[in-house]
DNA sequence: CGGAGCTCCTGGGGGC
DNA sequence: TGCCCCCAGGAGCTCC
């Protein structure tokens, strides 16, 4: 499941293998994987004709190539420039490999380039994921980025103004983690992992977390993330690689997130899973108490 | 408008 | 062995 590091992994893949070659032609496998173009596949195959990648950009978990401006016309829609801009979702990959490397069984989208060099692939079997063609504002950010918050390793992310916007919110610190409006870049995995490090229930109140607790919260989050980059990222079978097809080792880090009935790594108790948001929460029963009281 | 819940999707795995 | 159901979950959407 792609979080910021994995996604991290694959942008710097991207900036390596990408960066300054110029689109030749791509193809769409799957109308889906384009749903956020909505200009439809036709339109998404023109705009990137020719258009050379300039760079390799990220925020949070979304992906983006910058384009160089095609000669600017009158009818110009886009006078900031666009992007090819990606997400991963479930079950993303974006995969760089030779031509002659055969079609996987989930490929999507075939991006060719002018050179000879490797193709660049979007697979994806859920298909939560996708690409589009999107113009980009003044700050050089695609515009379905914008409500997208700064993730907890931009240089320019606002620890402060992350307290105060996280006290004012009625709802439980966990389900604020994972508001990419409010942090951007946190998924399942490393939620649990960093409320675990911070030694915080999943279910304490926004606004009684003391200043301190949103220090340790988002330390942890650094930390966890930090060391899953290093390891290049999390991954449980082959759904998850960088773009030459490689597993991170991150998974083998995992402290609470999987372990359900396993000794806490710190106090031994056995992990426990709870449903939460229709999905699983993963936590320390003694290292993480539920909240006492509704102010958490 | 904030908060919560629903929905999209596919393949692996467990139960019977 | 085969079938059915559950599970994984990011994020846009809908509803209150």
């Amino acid at each position: 499941m792609p979080e910021l590091p994995e996604v991290e992994v694959v942008r710097r893949g991207l900036e390596r293998w990408v960066v300054g070659r110029t689109i030749r032609q791509i193809e769409v496998h799957h109308p889906r994987a384009v749903r956020r173009h909505p200009q439809g596949p036709e339109h998404l195959a023109r705009l990137l004709a020719g258009a050379r990648v300039v760079s390799a950009q990220r925020r949070g978990k979304y992906l983006w190539l910058p384009l160089e401006p095609s000669a600017s016309r009158p009818d110009d829609d886009a006078p900031a420039g666009r992007a090819l801009l990606a997400h991963l979702g479930m079950s993303g990959q974006l995969l760089v490999g030779a031509a002659t490397e055969p079609d996987q069984p989930h490929l999507r989208v075939r991006i060719e380039f002018a050179d000879a060099g490797p193709q660049l692939r979007f697979v994806d079997q859920r298909t939560f994921g996708g690409v589009a063609v999107v113009a980009l504002d003044l700050a050089g950010v695609p515009l379905p980025v914008g409500h997208i918050g700064r993730d907890p390793l931009d240089p320019q992310f606002d620890d402060r103004a992350f307290a105060r916007s996280l006290r004012v919110r009625t709802t439980g610190l966990k389900r604020a983690l994972l508001d990419q409006r409010l942090i951007s870049g946190i998924g399942n995995i490393y939620a649990d992992e960093a409320l675990w490090r911070a030694r915080l229930h999943y279910a304490r109140r926004t606004q009684g977390v003391t200043q301190a607790e949103v220090s340790r919260v988002l330390a942890a989050v650094r930390a966890v993330m930090t060391e899953a980059l290093r390891q290049g990222g999390t991954s449980f079978d082959a759904l998850y690689v960088d773009v030459n097809g490689s597993s991170g080792y991150f998974s083998r880090s995992l402290a609470v997130y999987g372990r359900a009935g396993q000794p806490c790594l710190r106090c031994a108790t056995l992990i426990r899973r709870e449903p939460f948001m229709n999905r699983s929460s993963y936590r320390c029963p003694t290292c993480q108490p539920p909240p006492r009281s509704a102010h958490g």
